[in-house]
DNA sequence: TTCAAACAGTTAACCGGTTAACAATATAGT
DNA sequence: ACTATATTGTTAACCGGTTAACTGTTTGAA
């Protein structure tokens, strides 16, 4: 209830000016030890925390780093991410553990029109944005002008190589998770994908997955070819689908774990039996591949090391002034649990 | 990279004073509707946003709502909110919802060391504060004189009626979901909980699972408790427990969604069917609990709701300026999918 | 001994807003 | 006609820090 003490009042209390208190503040050296010890007295005995507002608008750095979510008409975090959510939990944790270190925090917000992230970021002055999802291409062209360093998170759009970028190689994936379906003897291998036209990120996982199979001889066929959301429910279509349309697939690479769940349910729903009758391998590695039966085979992306990456090179640039644009692309692994299975 | 606009060079393009543009800026009616006009037009002409940080030293109000998370001396988020993650992102969303109309922002922090919340929001100068899970008392004492609306979220204990607090009828969720099972027929009814030493939510659902076995004739029998960590994992090892020890339950109630996926995976792993074998029943309603084979029978619990009223909370305390500290205790709702049958 | 440099500390302007107090003009009441 | 009261606007202090420029004292080198 009683005021929170200022600076005025440590200087105050200790009997020098202000000026000294900055300086210890700063650990700037500009003052004798003795002065130091009673300046660091008076603050320990007023229980002063400096202002980091006050800190900002003096010097310019809010120590406040940005996530944007895109979010939709309805007012929520898009499904894709919500349902993929284990998914931004370890993100966020991810970025937490380096930016907490140094003193940083992290604001979250999801931003509905297009020129709100702008608005956003200067009211803020946040020091560093870090993007998840996809936006329409305006949005880049407002923040790249902004002299702020910004972190996309798996953006392959042609635009992006303005900007830092983390993401991971979704050719790469997509052709060892096929590779290890044909592996195992399977010769029909269905693909469940979202938008190729929308995503980079599905086109390239698609990539991989024609590569694989043109390498070992086998035919892209488009009956084989699934799109859909890359949720649950869309997995859950594909799945019905299939089924539906007595598809002759063996097994089927979906691009996310989510949708791999999706068609899973749909399968055992009608009693079918996964990986007996299908052999199915996600992507992604989220948690619940591990927690359900059969586990999930899946490609991993370490989601966690993601955000790591992306803090630090946000936090590199702030301490180097620097604002050359890196871009870290990490490996996917083949984690094989027992939804994939050899053909009979 | 120019120099972002002041209220001063609005002010001077307008030909006005600050004190002009800051009325308007405030909604504050002391201007002509031409000379607001004026400024208006300066002020998109100039593309000016004014900054949140020197608002907020001037006027007190930071418009930042804080979110503490409890994290481990690893530094990580803990294993229950990264586990039961899905809680965590809606839980967000939900807060998010009620803030973003609102003009404020979410800060998120896990911080370790008992006091360094009070440092937290002191310097942030946080407006609110929304605290999840479970924390050492001293930490209440400390941050109660702050003088910020602070609302816990499942916090039974006793000194949480200094605060706001957001939580579900525990007890009524225990009772609930065991009076499902006994209806269903089932008399040998196991418990898998976490500390219910340590934690009020486990001791209160264990409460109603006591009452339920009372009010039906039914014994309790220390045999069929299992306490365990409300992990995956915790409820992996009493599912194994369960086995090892040939235990007489053909049911069992699990105090979180999480750790009857641990017991569900144990008996799946040997083979054992569920729900024939052992019929079970959890808590929380995560989505994953949706998205297995068999589809989780859980008490749900409206974890957006939860993040929608804690936001309100604050709001409502900030607009109002009072602080007389409400308490909102949902209901929890059985959801009835397949994990549960009759007893044969 | 003398002058320059190093040291320890202070003063005051500044960051970008808000707002109480004041001034000048217009409107209204009696 | 003469105040009292709105109306519209400005001035300047303030929020709580940072930091360039300055002052006064020591130290050291020539």
């Amino acid at each position: 209830m009683e005021k929170r003490a200022t600076i005025k009042d440590v200087a105050k209390h200790a009997g020098v000016s202000t000026a000294s208190v900055s300086y210890v503040l700063n650990d700037i050296d500009k003052v004798t030890p003795e002065t130091k010890m009673r300046i660091l007295n008076s603050i320990k005995e007023l229980g002063y925390q400096p202002s980091l507002t006050a800190r900002c608008l003096s010097n310019g750095e809010s120590r406040l780093i940005g996530i944007c979510l895109p979010i939709t008409e309805e007012g929520d975090i898009p499904g894709v991410l919500l349902e993929n959510n284990p998914f931004f939990g370890e993100f966020i944790s991810g970025i937490e553990s380096v930016t907490r270190k140094r003193g940083y925090d992290i604001l979250i917000s999801g931003v509905s029109s297009n020129n709100q992230y702008k608005d956003w970021i200067q009211q803020r002055k946040l020091d560093g944005i870090i993007m998840l999802g996809v936006y329409p291409r305006s949005i880049f062209e407002e923040v790249k002008n902004l002299n702020v360093p910004i972190v996309l998170i798996d953006a392959y759009e042609e635009y992006a190589s303005d900007f830092h970028r983390v993401m991971i190689k979704d050719e790469l994936g997509g052709y060892l998770a096929t590779k290890h379906l044909i592996e195992l003897g399977h010769k029909k291998i269905a693909l469940a994908v979202g938008s190729v036209l929308k995503s980079y990120v599905n086109s390239q996982r698609f990539e991989g997955y024609k590569r694989a199979l043109k390498e070992n001889g086998l035919e892209l066929s488009t009956n084989l070819l699934f799109e859909d959301n890359v949720t649950f429910n869309g997995g859950y279509r594909i799945g019905k689908e299939m089924l539906r349309s007595g598809s002759e697939a063996t097994a089927v690479f979906a691009v996310a774990d989510i949708m791999a769940i999706g068609i899973i349910n749909a399968y055992l729903e009608e009693g079918i039996k996964i990986p007996e009758k299908l052999s199915i391998i996600g992507f992604d590695n989220i948690k619940f591949g591990n927690y359900m039966v059969p586990g999930l085979t899946t490609m991993n992306q370490d989601i966690m090391e993601k955000g790591r990456i992306a803090a630090e090179m946000i936090l590199d640039d702030l301490t180097k002034g620097s604002r050359s644009n890196h871009s870290v692309t990490l490996d996917p692994q083949l984690i094989v649990r027992s939804s994939t299975i050899p053909l009979a």
